[in-house]
DNA sequence: GTTGAAACTGAACGAGCGTTCGAGAACCCC
DNA sequence: GGGGTTCTCGAACGCTCGTTCAGTTTCAAC
């Protein structure tokens, strides 16, 4: 029931079905364009997947677990609250600029669920927005008071973040590391009013 | 072809379908669901609206030109260009948080726009981009060079202002001067290292 | 009370949708 | 090479969609 054969082809339309869904939007988008685009019959892609929300939920899940895992990875041993503000900060948008098409559906498509495929999706955002609020919470403790309520902090910084699907192009002049430094600035530099040196940064993909 | 009747129920029917579209999303909602929720049937809706498309247009080229002359009004006669700032983000956010359906359909389907309808929309985004660049770039002269690039710095203050619809509750505990105030502070003091006291910030809804 | 434009509507059209089904093709182990 | 499982697909089903159209109601002006 589960072969690797298997599970690679769903892979490659999981893959191809983000994209087009990344481009057309999910309820723009027909099972028929992902047959298409994925090189399936119509009638095949329903052999691997039950339903068209179920697509919509695997990418959506799959994506979110690999941030979820890559930044426990990222936060390992870290200690200092700012490096691991700018260790959550540089997977997330790391993540994010190598899986465009995936974030997109994942940040766009979120109401396009229902039901418990909603439910789950939510409660990995809630741990994810759990775990950012705690860094915060750390962040105060060693740095003084925040200057700004930390719920209007957490959802202007995940705004920043979730927002490039609107504008940036990975193959820009703006590459990943310039922009991951440049919202850890931002968000640090206004949230505890730290002046961040390059030096209290982490290393370019350091998880 | 005008009359001032005609106005107010168009006006009536661009106010329900932005509701509903905010809701279950422009392609979910079908012409019979704005129907029911305008109380007129549905053919008697395309007495008042070429298409489902143009229905979406203007309800994005009204609110956008709401916020667009919002903007120029609060600006008008302020050289303090921190100021100008401040005054941008609450002009932004006050209407936001005043026309959180409209502004979740501006900001959450703008792909769903096509041809000229889209063309027209991406051209008013242009102008307030520029806007917003353009006091970036004041301040830089004002305040010394930026910590952040400029293209990101505009950009993530888009994402911080317009991710609000995902989660602020203009009626909970977080009112919006607060907010505006918030995020005014967290991108000043990131953008040129200026710890925003009170006295700075424009006295609410200023324009 | 008649007229004509404006406002409105029930019913239908053609098209596309997500999903299903039965049957055939490909593959693997004996 | 026979048998069983895995994989693939053309064709169709029932439904909903955006839009249209021929017609009716409303109503102010004469």
């Amino acid at each position: 029931m589960a072969s690797p054969a298997r599970d690679q082809k769903l892979e490659t339309l999981l893959t191809a079905a983000a994209r087009v869904f990344a481009k057309h939007g999910y309820h723009q988008t027909s099972m028929r364009d992902l047959a298409r685009a994925s090189g399936i019959s119509l009638a095949g892609v329903y052999y691997y997947v039950q339903s068209k929300e179920e697509l919509l939920y695997l990418i959506q899940q799959r994506n979110f677990a690999a941030v979820l895992a890559g930044m426990h990875a990222a936060l390992a041993g870290v200690t200092n609250p700012v490096e691991r503000l700018a260790r959550f900060i540089d997977n997330h948008l790391d993540y994010f600029a190598t899986h465009m098409a995936e974030m997109k559906v994942l940040s766009h498509e979120a109401g396009a669920l229902t039901g418990e495929y909603l439910h789950r999706v939510t409660d990995m955002k809630h741990e994810y927005t759990r775990a950012l609020m705690d860094i915060l919470a750390e962040l105060e403790h060693t740095h003084g008071p925040a200057h700004v309520n930390r719920r209007v902090a957490a959802y202007s910084l995940f705004g920043m973040m979730n927002w490039i699907y609107n504008w940036y192009d990975p193959l820009g002049d703006v590459g990943v590391e310039l922009l991951s430094q440049n919202v850890c600035r931002l968000f640090l530099g206004g949230y505890v009013g730290l002046p961040v040196s390059d030096a209290v940064l982490p290393q370019p993909a350091a998880g």
